[in-house]
DNA sequence: CCGATATCAGCCGGACTGACATTC
DNA sequence: CGAATGTCAGTCTGGCTGATATCG
């Protein structure tokens, strides 16, 4: 066993990164809660707002999640006045999802609420400490989706 | 708008973690299953190996996790030949859980599925942006570990 | 009686696959 | 026809709460 570490054991990340996603997940249940939101609405949420006008088809395949899963939140979101559905202009089936101004005003709220997390959860770290870890998570997910292109999701 | 990043928007970390532990799961459950194990059975194999001779309440504590929830998970691999169950000779209600000799060798193999992945996902990163993330990591675990004991866990 | 433990039972959110109609 | 899209239906995993029995 010349490198046992390397050729054996996982060095922790990925350990870790899942039991961090399930601290994380059940305090963002509490705090989002109150707004009458779930982690998997504010995630959704929060995906509409960077992508404008997107389809449902276009949302399930970025967040890595099936049309029928994608669909099932968004009819959610819909009923709640909170995201908009408008009939693609130049398709029949295509149906183009965005923000209603509630659906803004609330994701606002939740942005702030789960601001307030992350800096108490980041306490403890410096400013060049949070970046790397910024910068290391980005990397990471970008190369995990390149993998999981790779490897057939078709 | 003097510091709107601070008091309003996350710096998008929470979100991050959430979005690369979703995308890491796809994967983990791919290298895993050819093994038979699900990605909450190698988290908690994982956890025995560490924390010896433990009880089931002691390991949902650790775990976060409900007696229930955990006890469901330790049947199966009790039931599969993983995971061994002695009563405690002190105590007749409490059991004891400890990892058996194939329960050993199958968490080796995971091991070793998981750190290939791992290494294929930190592919990009230098030796000193992983210490950083791993650094973060666990920081931020501990933190907010404190934070949910702080909320009454009970 | 009480606190801690284990465990049976039922439940639910959030993902999945399959089947199907519609549009181009 | 065939590819892409949306959507109804059924299902499963993995967590939850409630209720109950047992031990010290």
């Amino acid at each position: 066993m010349s490198h046992p570490e390397s050729n054996q054991r996982p060095s922790g990340i990925c350990y870790l990164i899942g039991r961090l996603d399930h601290a994380l997940n059940r305090r963002m249940r509490e705090v989002l809660s109150p707004l009458g939101l779930t982690v998997s609405q504010y995630t959704t949420l929060s995906f509409l707002e960077t992508q404008i006008q997107i389809s449902n088809a276009q949302l399930a395949e970025r967040a890595l999640i099936s049309p029928q899963s994608a669909n099932e939140i968004i009819k959610q979101m819909h009923s709640r006045g909170w995201v908009e559905r408008e009939p693609d202009p130049t398709h029949g089936r295509i149906v183009r999802l965005s923000l209603t101004d509630n659906g803004y005003a609330l994701l606002e709220q939740a942005h702030a609420a789960v601001a307030a997390l992350e800096t108490a959860m980041l306490r403890e770290l410096g400013k060049p400490q949070r970046e790397a870890m910024h910068t290391g998570l980005r990397q990471s997910l970008h190369t995990l989706g390149a993998m999981l292109i790779d490897s057939g999701l078709s």
